[in-house]
RNA sequence: GGCCUGAUAGCUCAGUCGGUAGAGCAGAGGAUUGAAAAUCCUUGUGUCGGUGGUUCGAUUCCGCCUCGGGCCA
């Protein structure tokens, strides 16, 4: 019921001629993808996912993507993009929404960003410092220096040239003093003085942004679990096994490590049992469920809907005031 | 029925040679700039099964009871 109306009427005039773009976001298993489908159905709308799952071709059953009629019915962008064997990342999110925001505008038509990645959003909304693509090389090497040394070290290396980064970052980040290190061997700069270089421009569109939060959590949960068995019924080992003989997988993948995915790994290479697979893959959705609220409560320019109240396509279309 | 063994945090368990207890996991909170469904940080008071006894003091020792597990009949 306490609907934060952040009603930004005293914004700069020349917000008022910018074109609109709607934000639906939510966390796993709250319900986005049918509300977006329902506002197609009647809204000059097209959608964008904003979810960094959906991108993998042939990853289906594990990433809840929407079925083919579904798909048919309410097209999306940037599903089904790229090979399980490829990266995706903020940045070719960021550079692939604007152009087709772009087009979409120009067809007359209101883009709908509807996803789940919080970090996809903010790149959109807030711009990306000029920091170098990542580099598969230099990664290797990095990759090996930790199976050698440890992350610790690595942290100390990165002390020595960006102390900066170093101290704000835990000596067990593997991911995040990797990179840094990686952005400091391929530019010679440190990546805290790069981010300084943040181009803040203001994204043209006319924001209205919804996120879909369950007023209950336990509710979301309950939810997660049915959902999770409902994916191993419908072959979510089986999917995997077709993935890893049509592509060249290994576990260290983006891919591999989405949820579901890294837990049937295991279960398959008999790491753990089916038991197992099944508890870990439920408490590693609802992780990642915590994880996107902790995102969604730090961004308060947002209409919080509960997504477990009824006719939520029409509390989000009111809200929206479409 | 007899003997043995267990009962400690939501779960799995450690521990206290008697001074009211701690790990892992889960859960919760947070961070988040080209891997983000990733990666990382913080966070542990619970009639130590019940009840009597010994003791200055019992979750710890002893008796009985309840409920598991095992072996023998």
């Amino acid at each position: 019921m306490k609907q934060s109306i952040v009603q930004t009427e005293d914004r700069k005039p020349q917000t008022e001629n910018l074109p609109p773009a709607i934000f639906l976001m939510g966390p796993t298993a709250s319900g986005k993808t049918g509300v977006a489908v329902e506002l197609a159905q009647t809204l000059p709308v097209e959608i964008i996912s904003v979810d960094s799952a959906l991108v993998y071709r042939d990853m289906n059953i594990g990433t809840a993507k929407p079925d083919a009629a579904t798909l048919a019915a309410a097209p999306h962008h940037l599903i089904d993009i790229i090979d399980p064997t490829e990266a995706y990342s903020a940045a070719a999110f960021r550079r692939d929404a604007l152009a087709l925001m772009k087009d979409i505008t120009a067809r007359g038509k209101i883009p709908l960003l509807a996803g789940g990645t919080m970090l996809y959003f903010k790149a959109l909304k807030e711009g990306l410092s000029p920091l170098p693509v990542a580099d598969a090389a230099v990664r290797a090497e990095l990759d090996a220096q930790i199976a050698l040394h440890g992350v610790p070290w690595l942290h100390q290396q990165l002390a020595g040239v960006d102390a900066e980064t170093a101290a704000r970052l835990s000596p067990n980040d593997t991911q995040r003093i990797g990179r840094a290190m990686e952005i400091y061997r391929l530019t010679g700069k440190p990546m805290s003085e790069l981010l300084k270089c943040q181009e803040s421009e203001v994204l043209p569109y006319r924001i209205s942004s919804v996120a879909l939060i369950p007023s209950d959590r336990s509710v979301l949960h309950q939810r997660i679990e049915t959902r999770f068995k409902q994916m191993l019924e419908m072959g979510l080992v089986e999917e995997l096994r077709d993935l890893r003989q049509k592509y060249a997988l290994h576990p260290e993948l983006p891919s591999m490590r989405c949820v579901g995915y890294r837990q049937a790994w295991q279960y398959m290479a008999d790491e753990i049992s089916y038991a197992q697979f099944l508890e870990t893959g439920i408490i590693a959705t609802r992780q990642l469920a915590k994880r996107q609220l902790t995102w969604l409560r730090s961004m308060p320019e947002n209409v919080e809907i509960d997504c477990l109240a009824d006719n939520l396509t029409r509390r989000v279309r009111d809200a929206l005031r479409l």
